[in-house]
DNA sequence: CCACTGCGTTCGTCAACACGAACGATCGAC
DNA sequence: GTCGATCGTTCGTGTTGACGAACGCAGTGG
């Protein structure tokens, strides 16, 4: 069971990480979060499996997302030019989505730039539920949102919809370019 | 210990509604996973405090992002037109970013418009550890990135770079404009 | 009608998680 | 130096999670 993926070992990391960072010692940070001392001593030297009611616990007394203390970061300086980087075109060619970045295997969040000529919408199908999708407009104009309810952007504004129902996106203006963020919640 | 922030009855919910979508039976899903049917039963059904070791491998079985399990979602269209919403300006005032969406309230991902104007660079503090930033230039051109190494952006072009090192927004063109996401990995 | 298969639940049993208490170590005050 | 306090660790105990087996049900085909 010693598989990579199982973040036992992140966790006794992540955890004394963030307790450091908040200055609060051991006992302290058991007593906030109402644990014993000794479980959480042994959480942070790696050894056990804790619950998640007690990880939870620890997570609010950190304030610290409960994600963060499970799954591992990801850093690093990431260039793409525009044009360069997958291109997720669409049938017709005048809808091109590349991606910026995401996340891998599972996705949380996902980078795109979206760039977009007038004619027929592009609509996408619902996607998973729990995504959600935020939308900046960088240059031209664009009807943008729910298909039901969609909004018209011009440069700099901004919408965010729920990614798992039907949604759509429609150029107004040749060369409509836009910035969009798909989140897995 | 019945506290609300406990998820245990949202796991309940979402492990059974995560279970569906893909519609596996419980017995198969618990294969899948490895552990005991019964145990995956008594989860579904609210009862028990599952351990992360547990939890992480119906994750996987059902390939979804852990923190869906434990953590609820939050949809809703949200609309902010550009010159709306909070702006965080500068000390000096040429360089405004508008917050378009904040994750509160601890924060996981912020998406921010930010419009600056030659001069001065905006350097930036290190931020937490564990943070990234990703950049996507609207119009016209900026230096960003690392203070150390930063990278010359024309509109299209992307970055991503540690937030906890010192970084750097300089424009080189008046209205320069982009797109930043702040995220909490 | 009766095996037979797969579903989801319930029931004992065992392992392990969480707990409290005691420990040595370190630091500061008197 | 000697208390006292706090730190983080280790040990023994009981509470609970995870398991396997058996159960009742429903659908199928012999």
């Amino acid at each position: 069971m010693s598989q990579p993926g199982a973040p036992l070992s992140f966790i006794a990391a992540s955890l004394q990480r963030e307790r450091r960072r908040t200055g609060l010692s051991l006992a302290e940070l058991a007593r906030r979060a109402g644990i014993a001392k000794s479980t959480l001593s042994q959480l942070e030297s790696g050894a056990g499996n804790p619950s998640v009611e007690t990880l939870w616990a620890l997570g609010v007394a950190l304030d610290v997302p409960f994600a963060q203390l499970v799954e591992p970061p990801r850093p690093r300086v990431q260039v793409i030019r525009k044009g360069e980087g997958p291109a997720l075109a669409s049938e017709r060619a005048d809808y091109v989505a590349t991606v910026l970045s995401a996340s891998p295997p599972n996705a949380r969040r996902d980078i795109y730039l979206v760039t977009a000529q007038p004619g027929e919408p592009r609509e996408s199908d619902p996607h998973m539920p729990g995504v959600v999708e935020h939308v900046v407009l960088s240059t031209g104009r664009a009807l943008v949102g729910l298909t039901d309810d969609p909004v018209e952007l011009a440069p700099g504004d901004y919408v965010s919809y729920p990614g798992d129902r039907p949604h759509v996106f429609r150029a107004l203006e040749p060369d409509t370019a836009a910035v969009l963020v798909s989140e897995h919640v």
